[in-house]
DNA sequence: CCGTATCCGGAGCGATACTG
DNA sequence: CAGTATCGCTCCGGATACGG
């Protein structure tokens, strides 16, 4: 099995029954925040706010929620810093930084595509109009 | 730098503030069954009731949807021959063939960290169940 | 500054029943 | 065989208020 080949892709890699593993990533890349928290991150240290300033949109909620979760995972580092006021730091991990060769593949393949994916939807859409 | 792609090199291409494509993509391979039904067509041409088969635990409703998007995003082709009974068939495009790829890069990044993952869940409940 | 607690609407999905 | 139509549950995520 060599790397960077042309052919099918192996359906028994997502055959396996309990889904291995690969549902929890699905769940990251898919919900509303990680990726864009995880590109932010990307380019150094972060502080709370600063990452929420540059997430535009994102609640102090989800922001929260977002982190914690990828710091269960191990994908980002938690710091505290006992001053007054406090201050926390965030930061990727190894494996965090990893994940975002994954989610520039994911970005490539979207822009890549963009155009033909939603000239397809127009014209599947005007075909449904016309059929009543 | 990359070849073959477009000349977005700045992870930061996510902050185009209406998203650009790119969360579309998201809700697809975050969904329930996109992934697993697009991986059995990368097999080839399947009929409805041999995918449903083939990808268990999903309905009915579920399987028609899901071809339905894909179909709408131009990802799969569908094919009805007008036979007793129906028969219908559906077909990646070469548009879906490519999102194979990117699947694959998503099952290869998952298996190779499910492991770290694991633990690092495992550590941060352990932490967290020790400090009511 | 950096969170947690609570309430609530909406989307995703499953179960079931019915057609051509 | 290959769908469509309904109902109901669950859970994500937004808004808001409060605490260290």
């Amino acid at each position: 099995m060599s790397v960077g080949h042309t052919e099918v892709t192996d359906p028994a890699a997502l055959s396996c029954a309990e889904d291995c593993g690969v549902r929890d990533v699905q769940d990251r890349l898919g919900d509303k925040w990680t990726v864009h928290v995880v590109v932010e991150l990307s380019s150094g240290v972060r502080r709370f706010r600063e990452l929420q300033r540059l997430v535009p949109g994102i609640s102090q909620r989800m922001l929260t929620l977002t982190l914690r979760r990828l710091e269960r995972d191990g994908l980002v580092t938690r710091t505290v810093h006992p001053t007054v006021p406090p201050q926390v730091e965030y930061e990727l991990t190894a494996t965090g930084y990893s994940m975002t060769r994954l989610i520039r593949a994911l970005v490539d393949w979207s822009l890549d595509h963009r155009g033909i994916i939603a000239e397809s939807r127009r014209a599947y859409d005007e075909r449904r109009e016309a059929r009543p």
